[in-house]
DNA sequence: GGACTAT
DNA sequence: ATAGTCCAACGCGGT
DNA sequence: ACCGCG
């Protein structure tokens, strides 16, 4: 890793956030602008005096592959929320949307009382509207979802551009004089409305970090150009998921609605031929729905309209179609087996001649996913009932990161937290024995220290944590030692539990110091969100050192970082004095301890995971609950290798010496 | 989620 | 039949 | 010895 990559990621700021979710405001140089009157200020070069627009038509970025490269273009992130313009009169605020509807009502007060109180006697500012989960990216559902449920605490707007201000046009001032404008007049210490930072790193980096943290892309603009109405093309839009056209050789009935499709197998010509790229199952309306199937229903022939042959997988109840019709499809990658991975329809080409649909990108692809024999009894039970993550949709996540989860939760002794209501549902308990009517994929294990005991827990393979899913196991907890290796751990896990009151910063910075503690012994360390408070740092280690001899050492290491600097840290469990300062919990080392394993969901609202990074990923934006089991698939389709590659093969012994 | 137990 | 119950556990530090 | 804490 560069210097210059990693500061680039460590600029790679939406908003800060402290280690409670809620947002801090960004440092940024107390604005200058901040009362002046109008005709005081230096008016950047193209602005012109004039009465305030009705409606100034907003500009939209067209949709391409890649973001232009160039030092031309800045880039911003993709909000995924509503565009609205902000039209600021002595101190009245009016939001209209793109086409112009005024939609002030629907956000609550926050939002406007932030414009209102704005150092500016008339103002048009463009930007989006979003609702950010509790640490991390906008979310278009949770917005829709506020929208009807009538909540406003939530919304945030993110400033991205001024058209309009103290009675002068800046729509033919450069796009960098109006964001600089923008940004000093803007409050640095109010986070309902926020400036949209641009990066000047190349757009290609920009796009790939924001696909590492799940977001959903990134508008890049021409720094120089003028603000211009409508679709022109200086703004581009390019995204984390790919949406190109593919034609539709069969259908699949849908189980819940007559004359409907439930899913439509899809291909694209290639020399010819008519390859297949599997199912399309989501994305339609029932309306949708219906048309094709009106549609395809009188296309039915017997034959495979593909040239591949297709697995009797891929055959169950299909019935092809002459392939005729072309649909627009969005989906995040391509899998090894050369389907499309998180596919969805987003509508029909109807001007557009199937022979000339071949395929469009050239993606490295994502290996296959493992399937499991273990049937799941109630797949659309709701577990997570705010993100609607039902037994079906977690099952589907770990499928999506088995292959780098494998080897922490893979022949260790578990403890589970199981929840078969979900997480707002009466029962929760942990469990670390075997029990009655338990899933064979789940084996009964004897801790050769407790053979008269009662049966400890184990998986290995995938078939395994399905089995546990099914179970109802929202949270999995490893021993950090393998059953190859009982009383030999080969990893210690630190866990950095801010009190109340910590900056996020702070926590950050305590990991950083672990693991220069850590490597000043010789040893590694590898940082994963805890999808709880904190962070965990996790070390491999060659299985040598005894329990007791390990769990001595990570006391030493809590104790020592403790000692000097009290202010910051504790190394003891004690409620009070823990505001303000981080607890280092070392006792998950102990033998029959446990550690919530990498990748693990957490039984707790938004569904967040344990998830690994690599160290330059660890910024301000990444608080302890940013990855979800919903926005997970993204970022590991956007990573070029595992985030802890290289974790056992860094192992070494706990050499003795500390106690 | 599922077995076992009390009513 | 149906409702209720169980499903971990232990060392640490502070009083 | 007991309590609260992970």
């Amino acid at each position: 890793m560069t210097l210059e990559t990693y500061q680039a990621k460590r600029n790679f700021k939406l908003a800060p956030k402290s280690k409670d979710g809620k947002a801090v405001s960004a440092k940024r140089p107390a604005a200058k602008a901040r009362s002046p009157a109008p005709r005081e200020r230096d008016w950047p070069k193209g602005a012109r005096k004039g009465a305030m627009p009705d409606f100034i038509e907003p500009a939209l970025a067209k949709l391409k592959p890649k973001p232009p490269a160039g030092d031309r273009w800045i880039h911003e992130i993709k909000f995924d929320g509503y565009r609205l313009q902000v039209r600021v009169e002595n101190g009245k605020v009016r939001m209209l949307t793109r086409s112009g509807l005024d939609w002030t009502e629907k956000f609550g007060s926050e939002v406007v009382e932030a414009f209102a109180a704005l150092p500016v006697q008339s103002a048009v500012v463009d930007g989006e509207i979003v609702v950010e989960r509790d640490t991390g990216a906008s979310d278009f559902s949770a917005l829709q979802r506020d929208l009807s449920e009538g909540r406003d605490d939530r919304f945030v707007f993110y400033a991205f551009d001024l058209l309009h201000l103290d009675g002068h046009s800046l729509v033919n001032v450069a796009l960098i004089d109006r964001k600089q404008l923008l940004e000093s007049l803007l409050p640095d210490d109010n986070d309902k409305l926020r400036y949209s930072a641009h990066f000047n790193e190349s757009g290609s980096l920009v796009l790939d970090h924001a696909c590492r943290l799940s977001l959903e892309g990134v508008i890049s603009k021409l720094r120089d150009s003028k603000y211009t109405s409508g679709r022109k093309g200086d703004w581009i839009k390019s995204k984390c998921s790919h949406r190109q056209e593919f034609v539709i050789g069969g259908y699949v009935p849908s189980t819940s609605m007559k004359n409907a499709i439930g899913s439509l197998a899809m291909g694209y010509y290639q020399g010819g031929e008519l390859k297949h790229v599997g199912r399309v199952g989501t994305g339609y309306t029932a309306a949708t729905a219906q048309l094709l199937y009106e549609k395809l229903s009188r296309l039915t022939q017997n034959e495979n309209s593909f040239d591949d042959k297709l697995t009797s997988e891929e055959r169950r109840g299909l019935i092809y179609v002459k392939p005729q019709l072309v649909g627009e499809v969005e989906f995040r990658a391509w899998s090894a087996d050369a389907n499309l991975r998180h596919a969805a329809f987003r509508g029909l080409r109807e001007d557009k001649p199937a022979k000339d649909v071949t395929r469009e990108t050239e993606k490295i692809m994502a290996p296959p996913l493992p399937k499991s024999a273990v049937a799941l009894t109630h797949p659309d039970r709701i577990y997570w009932p705010d993100e609607g993550v039902t037994k079906e949709g977690l099952a589907n996540y770990y499928a999506e990161v088995w292959r780098f989860m494998a080897p922490y939760v893979v022949n260790r002794p578990l403890a589970l937290l199981r929840l078969p209501d979900g997480i707002n549902g009466r029962q929760r308990f942990f469990q670390k024995h075997a029990w009655k009517g338990m899933n064979p994929h789940i084996e009964e294990i004897t801790d050769p220290k407790d053979k008269q005991g009662e049966k400890l827990l184990r998986i290995s393979d995938f078939d395994g944590i399905v089995a546990l899913v099914q179970s109802a196991v929202l949270e999995i907890h490893p021993w950090g030692a393998t059953t190859d290796n009982w009383e030999k751990p080969d990893m210690i896990t630190m866990d950095l539990d801010p009190g109340d009151e910590v900056e996020w910063e702070d926590v950050i910075a305590a990991a950083y110091e672990l693991k220069e503690r850590l490597e000043a012994e010789g040893l590694a360390a590898f940082v994963k969100t805890s999808g709880g408070k904190g962070l965990h740092v996790v070390t491999p280690l060659t299985p040598k050192a005894g329990w007791v001899e390990v769990k001595g050492f990570a006391k030493w290491l809590a104790d020592s970082m403790s000692a000097d600097d009290p202010d910051r840290y504790l190394a003891t469990a004690t409620k009070a004095k823990r505001t303000g300062r981080i607890f280092i919990d070392y006792l998950r080392n102990g033998r029959g301890n446990t550690a919530v394993a990498p990748y693990s969901a957490r039984a707790r609202p938004g569904a967040a995971v344990s998830m690994p990074l690599e160290w330059s990923e660890l910024t301000a934006d990444v608080g302890p609950t940013y990855f979800t089991v919903d926005n997970t698939p993204t970022r590991l389709d956007a990573l070029p290798r595992d985030p802890w590659d290289g974790f056992f093969a860094a192992a070494k012994p706990l050499e003795k010496k500390k106690r």
